[in-house]
DNA sequence: TATTGTTATACTCTATAACTATA
DNA sequence: TATAGTTATAGAGTATAACAATA
């Protein structure tokens, strides 16, 4: 019985998303940004309302990282913590014009990255790809879905 | 400027990457065996020449953890440490019968999760993702060829 | 009583450097 | 001098439980 690993299917695609991981970090290190950092601020700017637990939450990781992360986020100045008046518990995290600059700026670095990443394939393959990659996440990951 | 995470192809492998280990830890788990176990388990049984080191940088992982791996594997019967005569620095790794049937049935139980987890898609369109995954992440994942 | 955010802490995982034995 | 394996250790990352404030 032999099976080489590289053809398992489940053993190429965690492979790749470690190694796109990793491509990723690397595109934002110049940034002084992490990648979860940049997860989430991107989500802080598509949404001021989320709670930290919100966003932890729909990223997928404990709550309490969240503390020191955006502990850090805010000592550089890219987000601020306010108390949600409706809610005295909840922090509302709202982007800084420096947060929207960086954010901007990872943006682009990412973006680039990927064009890189994703070179060997054509618009249509790497459409296809996504396709593809999407369903058999959807049915394992309902967390793509922000619940309130 | 707005772009939902689930929408970036790379943030989608990464998260896909992440579910996929975690189903097969889980697959794993009744048998005593971590994902990576597994995958040095399945390198030896198909190439009982290979160095401790070959093995580790051929699976991406510092040859310092292959220590603990294999002391592991080794306690619990299923891999042999001999040294290699013709150099008799290394350590060649034999896998035991014990070892050849934990490995069996780890085969059957990551393929009945990957069964389950690529349910989604018909055969052609598995092979699809396989191929297309293979081409983006081979340039940047070398690595994927053993080299003693 | 339940929930948000926080703190403290312990546990896992990993990498670094230094050692040994062989080449 | 260089390499395979080992050991010890420190650092990063994570989850767990307990706490304060608020609902």
């Amino acid at each position: 019985m032999t099976l080489a690993l590289p053809e398992q299917t489940g053993y190429l695609l965690i492979k790749l998303g470690e190694v796109l991981l990793e491509q990723a970090e690397q595109a934002l290190a110049p940034l002084g940004l992490r990648a979860r950092q940049f997860n989430v601020l991107s989500m802080i700017n598509d949404d001021p309302t989320l709670s930290q637990r919100a966003i932890s939450g729909a990223l997928g990781f404990d709550p309490t990282i969240m503390v020191t992360l955006i502990d850090d986020l805010e000592q550089k100045g890219l987000v601020q913590r306010e108390r949600d008046p409706a809610d005295r518990r909840r922090h509302r995290l709202r982007i800084t014009a420096t947060g929207q600059t960086t954010l901007h700026r990872a943006f682009i670095a990412i973006n680039r990255a990927q064009e890189q990443m994703f070179m060997p394939l054509d618009v249509d393959e790497k459409t296809n790809l996504h396709a593809l990659a999407n369903r058999v996440l959807s049915p394992l990951w309902p967390g793509a879905q922000i619940s309130l």
